[in-house]
DNA sequence: GTCTATAGGCGGATAGAC
DNA sequence: GTCTATCCGCCTATAGAC
């Protein structure tokens, strides 16, 4: 039985996220963690034994947040498509709240090459690739898209909906748009990012 | 006049390059890339008065290296298509060879904005950017291309080359490929990657 | 539960001999 | 230029009063 939380851990969890997001694990400082929390260091230590500890809740709540987007691709009652479009606008409305996420998981992951396996192993992986293969082999016997391998949807797909995210500053910077107008460019991506899969895919709407 | 390196000092970027881009700036070790230089940490000092110089060496290297693969827009004598393969040559390249690359700056960028400003202020980005917007624009108006927005090709085409690399660890785990074999894969993103954007462009090749 | 004070160690930087 | 020894500040973690 989870104990829930007391207001001021969940102050604490807070303000580490806030931080961790903002300096990654090295450049974190249990003193910031403190002051963005309004309380002292040794608060810390009293509810959560160490940094690391502290770390691995954030990290663990983050991690699942990105998981369950791919859930879409179990929803029954879609297509193709429609699951697609689904996908991509959960997508970037994750990484939209949280742009340094993907930039975070991908930086301690090349500092510690255990991280991923072991954040990753208790979740259903292979269910989720086992149903996507199911659903892409299904549209391409019936002629719906060309012949493709799911990795290449997957990656093409992500990478076109996460990189504009984090990228934002430079693109920004080099094309001279501002913060609002940029969140409208993102906006009209959910629909642009499927477009143009789809079109790769050469995609057509099945004929049930 | 730039002062030639001495072989002690080459040894010691390339140490320094091999660490910082496994650990990033925080999580490196003085003591780290000595070793891996094969010389004791007071010498590091000796040569670079210290870890921040040594890693803003390697940083502005590395984005000056990020500016000249746009440089390809400039080339004469090439057509769109061709230019754009080696557009996408160049930078899978550049990025296999320092993946946190982009990381690193996207992430330092959101904790001090002005990193981006300060660091490609000496670039001649409008040139570029007028350069390339002319030769779409002529493209466009042949019918070689559809009607689009710079911005949106570069992005695009981006996307497509760095997420797949900035990602590589959690692909590799997904999809259980090895590092050799994903190699191999961001090799094929190099035919991939232009085929994409180009079918999404309605590219035609121009008869001349 | 909350705080202050401090231990303890890591890691960047330097002094100074050779 | 190269090395050893060492300094010293920073930061995590804990002891112990209240």
């Amino acid at each position: 039985m989870k104990q829930a939380l007391s207001d001021t851990e969940i102050r604490i969890i807070a303000a580490a996220e806030r931080i961790f997001l903002l300096k990654g694990l090295d450049g974190a400082r249990m003193q910031d963690i403190a002051d963005e929390a309004s309380i002292n260091k040794a608060m810390l230590h009293y509810y959560f034994r160490n940094k690391q500890q502290l770390f691995d809740i954030i990290l663990d709540d983050k991690i699942s947040k990105v998981f369950d987007v791919f859930q879409v691709w179990a929803q029954p009652h879609l297509n193709f498509e429609q699951k697609l479009r689904k996908f991509v606008e959960e997508e970037i409305n994750l990484i939209k709240s949280f742009p340094i996420l993907p930039l975070f998981i991908m930086l301690e992951a090349r500092k510690n090459p255990d991280l991923i396996p072991t954040k990753l192993k208790n979740f259903p992986i292979q269910d989720v690739k086992a149903t996507f293969q199911n659903i892409i082999q299904t549209d391409i016997d019936k002629g719906n898209i060309r012949p493709v391998k799911m990795e290449e949807i997957i990656l093409n797909t992500m990478s076109l909906c996460v990189y504009p995210i984090i990228a934002a500053p430079l693109f920004q910077y080099t094309f001279k748009v501002d913060n609002s107008a940029y969140l409208d460019y993102l906006e009209a991506r959910k629909q642009l990012v499927p477009d143009m899969i789809l079109r790769d895919l050469n995609y057509k709407t099945p004929q049930n």
